[in-house]
DNA sequence: AGGTAATAGTTGTATTTGTAACTAACAAGG
DNA sequence: CCTTGTTAGTTACAAATACAACTATTACCT
Protein backbone atom coordinates (compact mmCIF):
# COMPACT_ATOMS: atom_id res chain seq x y z
CA UNK A 1 0.00 0.00 0.00
CA UNK A 2 1.99 2.96 -1.05
CA UNK A 3 1.63 6.15 1.03
CA UNK A 4 -0.80 8.88 -0.42
CA UNK A 5 -0.97 10.88 2.31
CA UNK A 6 0.29 13.40 0.41
CA UNK A 7 -1.22 14.10 -2.71
CA UNK A 8 -3.09 16.81 -3.00
CA UNK A 9 -6.23 15.72 -5.21
CA UNK A 10 -6.68 19.96 -6.30
CA UNK A 11 -3.00 19.50 -8.17
CA UNK A 12 -4.66 16.45 -10.25
CA UNK A 13 -3.39 17.00 -13.52
CA UNK A 14 -6.65 15.85 -15.41
CA UNK A 15 -8.18 18.16 -12.93
CA UNK A 16 -6.18 21.18 -13.66
CA UNK A 17 -6.49 20.31 -17.29
CA UNK A 18 -10.37 20.18 -17.27
CA UNK A 19 -10.81 23.47 -15.43
CA UNK A 20 -8.55 25.44 -17.18
CA UNK A 21 -9.52 23.80 -20.75
CA UNK A 22 -13.10 25.13 -19.89
CA UNK A 23 -12.61 28.33 -18.38
CA UNK A 24 -10.29 28.97 -21.75
CA UNK A 25 -12.68 28.16 -23.94
CA UNK A 26 -15.63 29.86 -22.45
CA UNK A 27 -15.36 33.28 -24.01
CA UNK A 28 -14.04 31.79 -27.29
CA UNK A 29 -17.11 29.46 -27.40
CA UNK A 30 -19.49 32.20 -27.44
CA UNK A 31 -17.85 33.58 -29.97
CA UNK A 32 -18.43 30.73 -32.56
CA UNK A 33 -21.77 30.38 -31.02
CA UNK A 34 -22.98 33.46 -31.14
CA UNK A 35 -21.65 34.92 -34.71
CA UNK A 36 -22.31 31.25 -36.63
CA UNK A 37 -24.63 29.03 -34.38
CA UNK A 38 -21.82 27.18 -33.83
CA UNK A 39 -20.96 23.94 -31.75
CA UNK A 40 -17.67 23.49 -30.92
CA UNK A 41 -17.81 20.47 -33.17
CA UNK A 42 -18.29 22.04 -35.55
CA UNK A 43 -15.80 24.38 -35.37
CA UNK A 44 -13.05 22.02 -35.08
CA UNK A 45 -14.52 20.28 -38.34
CA UNK A 46 -14.45 23.61 -39.84
CA UNK A 47 -10.93 24.54 -39.11
CA UNK A 48 -9.27 21.42 -39.64
CA UNK A 49 -11.12 22.37 -43.38
CA UNK A 50 -9.57 25.27 -43.45
CA UNK A 51 -5.91 24.16 -42.65
CA UNK A 52 -5.73 21.10 -44.73
CA UNK A 53 -8.54 22.14 -47.39
CA UNK A 54 -10.56 18.98 -48.94
CA UNK A 55 -10.72 15.79 -46.59
CA UNK A 56 -13.10 12.70 -45.57
CA UNK A 57 -14.52 12.74 -42.10
CA UNK A 58 -12.05 9.94 -42.04
CA UNK A 59 -9.37 12.31 -42.36
CA UNK A 60 -10.65 14.59 -39.83
CA UNK A 61 -11.23 11.91 -37.33
CA UNK A 62 -7.84 10.68 -37.35
CA UNK A 63 -6.53 14.36 -37.06
CA UNK A 64 -8.49 15.65 -34.44
CA UNK A 65 -9.32 12.38 -32.57
CA UNK A 66 -12.63 12.79 -33.08
CA UNK A 67 -15.48 9.83 -33.35
CA UNK A 68 -17.18 9.25 -36.52
CA UNK A 69 -20.51 9.95 -34.79
CA UNK A 70 -19.60 13.52 -33.91
CA UNK A 71 -17.62 14.06 -37.11
CA UNK A 72 -21.01 12.46 -39.17
CA UNK A 73 -23.38 15.38 -36.85
CA UNK A 74 -20.84 18.13 -37.23
CA UNK A 75 -20.84 17.97 -40.94
CA UNK A 76 -24.38 17.77 -41.38
CA UNK A 77 -25.07 21.01 -39.72
CA UNK A 78 -21.89 22.44 -41.28
CA UNK A 79 -23.69 21.41 -44.91
CA UNK A 80 -27.26 22.60 -43.80
CA UNK A 81 -25.85 25.73 -42.71
CA UNK A 82 -23.70 26.00 -46.44
CA UNK A 83 -20.40 26.00 -45.07
CA UNK A 84 -19.14 23.06 -46.51
CA UNK A 85 -20.09 20.83 -49.81
CA UNK A 86 -19.82 16.85 -49.80
CA UNK A 87 -18.98 15.05 -52.85
CA UNK A 88 -18.93 11.62 -53.29
CA UNK A 89 -15.53 9.96 -54.29
CA UNK A 90 -16.64 8.22 -57.72
CA UNK A 91 -13.70 5.38 -57.01
CA UNK A 92 -14.96 4.40 -53.88
CA UNK A 93 -18.78 5.81 -53.61
CA UNK A 94 -18.38 5.21 -49.11
CA UNK A 95 -16.20 7.79 -49.18
CA UNK A 96 -17.48 11.70 -48.76
CA UNK A 97 -15.31 14.71 -49.85
CA UNK A 98 -15.70 17.59 -47.66
CA UNK A 99 -14.56 20.94 -49.24
CA UNK A 100 -15.12 24.82 -47.18
CA UNK A 101 -17.66 26.48 -49.43
CA UNK A 102 -16.75 30.57 -50.36
CA UNK A 103 -19.08 30.81 -47.01
CA UNK A 104 -17.58 28.60 -44.76
CA UNK A 105 -13.90 29.96 -45.80
CA UNK A 106 -14.94 33.29 -44.42
CA UNK A 107 -16.48 32.37 -41.58
CA UNK A 108 -12.93 30.02 -41.46
CA UNK A 109 -11.01 33.14 -41.40
CA UNK A 110 -13.16 35.48 -39.30
CA UNK A 111 -13.01 32.39 -36.38
CA UNK A 112 -9.10 31.74 -37.07
CA UNK A 113 -8.62 35.76 -36.52
CA UNK A 114 -10.50 35.74 -33.75
CA UNK A 115 -8.89 32.69 -32.00
CA UNK A 116 -5.26 34.27 -32.31
CA UNK A 117 -6.44 37.38 -30.70
CA UNK A 118 -8.03 35.28 -28.25
CA UNK A 119 -4.76 33.46 -27.86
CA UNK A 120 -2.67 36.19 -27.72
CA UNK A 121 -4.28 37.38 -24.77
CA UNK A 122 -4.37 33.85 -22.64
CA UNK A 123 -0.68 33.85 -23.25
CA UNK A 124 -0.01 37.50 -22.35
CA UNK A 125 1.55 36.83 -18.67
CA UNK A 126 4.04 34.16 -20.58
CA UNK A 127 7.18 34.92 -22.09
CA UNK A 128 7.18 33.23 -25.91
CA UNK A 129 9.31 30.78 -24.84
CA UNK A 130 7.14 29.61 -21.76
CA UNK A 131 4.05 29.69 -23.98
CA UNK A 132 5.62 27.60 -26.57
CA UNK A 133 6.68 24.98 -23.98
CA UNK A 134 3.26 24.95 -22.62
CA UNK A 135 1.84 23.99 -25.90
CA UNK A 136 4.18 21.38 -26.26
CA UNK A 137 3.40 19.70 -23.27
CA UNK A 138 -0.18 19.60 -23.61
CA UNK A 139 0.68 18.07 -27.55
CA UNK A 140 2.80 15.64 -25.43
CA UNK A 141 -0.18 14.61 -22.87
CA UNK A 142 -2.98 14.52 -25.74
CA UNK A 143 -0.45 12.32 -27.95
CA UNK A 144 -0.40 9.22 -25.24
CA UNK A 145 -1.17 6.56 -26.75
CA UNK A 146 -4.22 8.02 -29.10
CA UNK B 1 -7.26 44.37 -39.85
CA UNK B 2 -4.71 42.17 -38.32
CA UNK B 3 -2.45 39.48 -40.55
CA UNK B 4 -3.13 36.40 -39.00
CA UNK B 5 -1.67 34.29 -42.10
CA UNK B 6 0.82 32.80 -39.71
CA UNK B 7 -1.61 31.85 -36.94
CA UNK B 8 -2.17 27.70 -36.79
CA UNK B 9 -4.96 26.99 -35.29
CA UNK B 10 -3.64 23.95 -34.18
CA UNK B 11 -1.68 25.37 -31.73
CA UNK B 12 -4.44 27.45 -30.14
CA UNK B 13 -4.27 27.21 -27.03
CA UNK B 14 -8.08 26.16 -26.13
CA UNK B 15 -7.90 23.25 -28.44
CA UNK B 16 -5.12 21.63 -27.24
CA UNK B 17 -6.12 21.86 -23.37
CA UNK B 18 -9.18 20.49 -24.39
CA UNK B 19 -7.40 17.45 -26.25
CA UNK B 20 -4.97 16.95 -23.25
CA UNK B 21 -7.92 17.10 -21.00
CA UNK B 22 -9.71 14.43 -23.34
CA UNK B 23 -7.05 12.35 -23.37
CA UNK B 24 -5.58 12.94 -20.05
CA UNK B 25 -9.13 12.44 -18.38
CA UNK B 26 -9.98 9.48 -20.07
CA UNK B 27 -8.57 6.75 -18.67
CA UNK B 28 -9.22 7.65 -14.89
CA UNK B 29 -12.61 8.16 -16.05
CA UNK B 30 -12.85 4.56 -16.42
CA UNK B 31 -11.53 3.57 -13.28
CA UNK B 32 -14.12 5.41 -11.38
CA UNK B 33 -17.12 4.49 -13.70
CA UNK B 34 -16.06 1.18 -13.59
CA UNK B 35 -15.64 0.39 -9.67
CA UNK B 36 -18.39 3.11 -8.55
CA UNK B 37 -21.03 3.97 -11.52
CA UNK B 38 -19.29 7.54 -10.74
CA UNK B 39 -19.67 9.92 -13.32
CA UNK B 40 -16.91 13.06 -13.22
CA UNK B 41 -18.66 15.02 -11.49
CA UNK B 42 -19.71 13.30 -8.71
CA UNK B 43 -16.27 11.98 -8.24
CA UNK B 44 -15.61 16.09 -8.43
CA UNK B 45 -17.78 16.51 -5.32
CA UNK B 46 -16.51 13.66 -3.32
CA UNK B 47 -13.18 14.63 -3.35
CA UNK B 48 -13.86 18.14 -2.55
CA UNK B 49 -15.56 16.36 0.46
CA UNK B 50 -12.71 13.92 1.02
CA UNK B 51 -10.51 17.15 1.30
CA UNK B 52 -12.47 20.07 2.84
CA UNK B 53 -14.44 17.53 5.28
CA UNK B 54 -18.01 18.94 5.78
CA UNK B 55 -19.25 21.59 2.93
CA UNK B 56 -22.72 23.09 1.60
CA UNK B 57 -22.87 22.94 -2.08
CA UNK B 58 -22.94 26.02 -2.39
CA UNK B 59 -19.32 26.07 -1.37
CA UNK B 60 -18.23 22.92 -3.43
CA UNK B 61 -19.86 25.27 -6.31
CA UNK B 62 -17.47 27.83 -5.46
CA UNK B 63 -14.12 25.87 -5.07
CA UNK B 64 -14.77 23.40 -8.10
CA UNK B 65 -16.22 26.21 -10.53
CA UNK B 66 -19.09 24.15 -10.60
CA UNK B 67 -22.57 24.95 -11.49
CA UNK B 68 -25.31 24.52 -8.78
CA UNK B 69 -27.63 21.82 -10.63
CA UNK B 70 -24.49 19.96 -11.18
CA UNK B 71 -23.72 19.73 -7.77
CA UNK B 72 -27.40 18.96 -6.87
CA UNK B 73 -26.99 16.33 -9.13
CA UNK B 74 -24.32 14.67 -8.54
CA UNK B 75 -25.14 15.05 -4.71
CA UNK B 76 -28.70 13.22 -4.93
CA UNK B 77 -26.80 10.44 -6.72
CA UNK B 78 -23.97 9.82 -4.03
CA UNK B 79 -26.41 10.30 -1.06
CA UNK B 80 -28.09 7.22 -2.72
CA UNK B 81 -25.31 5.22 -3.14
CA UNK B 82 -24.83 6.41 0.86
CA UNK B 83 -21.49 7.82 -0.26
CA UNK B 84 -22.44 11.05 1.73
CA UNK B 85 -25.19 12.20 3.94
CA UNK B 86 -27.16 15.25 3.96
CA UNK B 87 -28.14 17.47 7.32
CA UNK B 88 -29.95 20.48 6.95
CA UNK B 89 -28.62 23.66 8.89
CA UNK B 90 -30.82 24.27 12.00
CA UNK B 91 -30.07 28.20 11.64
CA UNK B 92 -30.38 28.60 8.38
CA UNK B 93 -32.72 26.10 7.00
CA UNK B 94 -32.19 26.35 3.06
CA UNK B 95 -28.36 25.09 3.92
CA UNK B 96 -27.60 21.68 3.40
CA UNK B 97 -24.49 20.12 5.03
CA UNK B 98 -22.76 17.04 3.19
CA UNK B 99 -20.31 14.51 4.86
CA UNK B 100 -18.89 11.59 3.56
CA UNK B 101 -20.17 8.44 4.72
CA UNK B 102 -17.41 5.93 6.25
CA UNK B 103 -18.06 3.81 2.94
CA UNK B 104 -17.61 7.85 0.67
CA UNK B 105 -14.38 8.21 2.40
CA UNK B 106 -13.31 4.67 1.61
CA UNK B 107 -14.05 4.97 -2.09
CA UNK B 108 -12.59 8.29 -1.59
CA UNK B 109 -9.39 7.15 -0.63
CA UNK B 110 -9.13 4.34 -2.85
CA UNK B 111 -9.62 7.07 -5.61
CA UNK B 112 -6.65 9.80 -4.40
CA UNK B 113 -4.43 6.71 -4.43
CA UNK B 114 -5.17 5.27 -7.97
CA UNK B 115 -5.65 9.66 -8.79
CA UNK B 116 -1.75 9.59 -7.66
CA UNK B 117 -0.54 6.78 -9.63
CA UNK B 118 -2.42 7.84 -12.79
CA UNK B 119 -0.90 11.58 -12.04
CA UNK B 120 2.60 10.06 -11.85
CA UNK B 121 1.95 8.39 -15.17
CA UNK B 122 1.07 11.43 -16.72
CA UNK B 123 4.24 12.94 -15.67
CA UNK B 124 6.81 10.80 -16.40
CA UNK B 125 8.51 12.23 -18.94
CA UNK B 126 8.83 15.43 -16.99
CA UNK B 127 11.30 16.73 -14.48
CA UNK B 128 9.75 17.38 -11.09
CA UNK B 129 10.12 21.19 -11.83
CA UNK B 130 8.67 21.06 -15.46
CA UNK B 131 5.70 19.61 -13.45
CA UNK B 132 5.31 22.05 -10.87
CA UNK B 133 5.50 24.76 -13.14
CA UNK B 134 2.81 22.77 -15.79
CA UNK B 135 0.72 23.08 -12.77
CA UNK B 136 1.44 26.47 -11.77
CA UNK B 137 0.22 27.44 -15.74
CA UNK B 138 -3.16 25.63 -15.78
CA UNK B 139 -4.30 26.91 -12.72
CA UNK B 140 -3.50 30.55 -13.51
CA UNK B 141 -5.44 29.83 -16.97
CA UNK B 142 -8.07 28.08 -14.83
CA UNK B 143 -8.84 31.38 -12.58
CA UNK B 144 -8.66 33.66 -15.25
CA UNK B 145 -12.10 36.35 -14.16
CA UNK B 146 -13.85 33.27 -12.57
C1' DA C 1 -44.44 44.09 10.70
C1' DG C 2 -44.79 44.07 5.41
C1' DG C 3 -42.94 44.13 1.01
C1' DT C 4 -38.96 43.39 -1.99
C1' DA C 5 -34.91 41.28 -2.96
C1' DA C 6 -31.41 37.81 -2.36
C1' DT C 7 -29.80 33.01 -1.49
C1' DA C 8 -29.83 27.64 -1.27
C1' DG C 9 -31.02 24.19 -3.71
C1' DT C 10 -34.27 21.53 -7.05
C1' DT C 11 -36.80 20.43 -11.18
C1' DG C 12 -38.39 20.69 -16.16
C1' DT C 13 -37.42 20.76 -20.78
C1' DA C 14 -34.78 21.13 -24.79
C1' DT C 15 -30.00 20.03 -26.54
C1' DT C 16 -26.16 17.42 -26.80
C1' DT C 17 -23.51 13.38 -26.30
C1' DG C 18 -22.15 8.39 -26.10
C1' DT C 19 -22.63 3.63 -27.32
C1' DA C 20 -24.02 0.38 -30.18
C1' DA C 21 -26.25 -1.18 -33.98
C1' DC C 22 -26.99 -0.33 -38.56
C1' DT C 23 -26.54 0.34 -44.09
C1' DA C 24 -23.77 0.55 -47.96
C1' DA C 25 -19.69 -0.26 -50.48
C1' DC C 26 -15.43 -2.45 -51.19
C1' DA C 27 -11.71 -6.35 -50.52
C1' DA C 28 -9.83 -10.83 -50.43
C1' DG C 29 -9.72 -15.80 -50.52
C1' DG C 30 -11.43 -19.81 -52.11
C1' DC D 1 -18.92 -15.26 -58.16
C1' DC D 2 -19.87 -16.16 -53.27
C1' DT D 3 -18.76 -15.97 -48.48
C1' DT D 4 -16.48 -13.48 -44.87
C1' DG D 5 -14.42 -9.50 -43.26
C1' DT D 6 -13.38 -4.54 -43.31
C1' DT D 7 -14.19 0.33 -43.92
C1' DA D 8 -17.08 4.86 -44.48
C1' DG D 9 -20.50 6.97 -42.66
C1' DT D 10 -25.43 7.24 -40.47
C1' DT D 11 -29.06 6.46 -37.21
C1' DA D 12 -31.51 5.10 -32.83
C1' DC D 13 -31.92 5.29 -28.17
C1' DA D 14 -30.27 6.01 -23.63
C1' DA D 15 -27.67 9.07 -20.78
C1' DA D 16 -25.87 13.50 -19.57
C1' DT D 17 -25.87 18.63 -19.83
C1' DA D 18 -27.36 23.47 -20.02
C1' DC D 19 -30.46 26.96 -19.05
C1' DA D 20 -34.31 28.80 -17.17
C1' DA D 21 -37.93 28.65 -14.10
C1' DC D 22 -39.26 27.14 -9.77
C1' DT D 23 -39.83 26.46 -4.20
C1' DA D 24 -38.43 27.56 0.16
C1' DT D 25 -36.13 30.32 3.33
C1' DT D 26 -33.70 34.30 4.99
C1' DA D 27 -32.19 39.28 4.70
C1' DC D 28 -32.93 44.01 4.08
C1' DC D 29 -35.32 48.29 4.26
C1' DT D 30 -38.75 51.53 5.41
Amino acid sequence: MPDDSDFDVRMFLPYLLNQAAEAASLEFQNVYKDRYGMLRNEWRVLFHLGIYGRMTASDIGARAQMHKTKISRAVQRLAERRYLVRTRDDADRRVEHLDLTKMGQKVYADLRSTARDYDAALVEGLSPQDAEYLRTQLIALAARRG
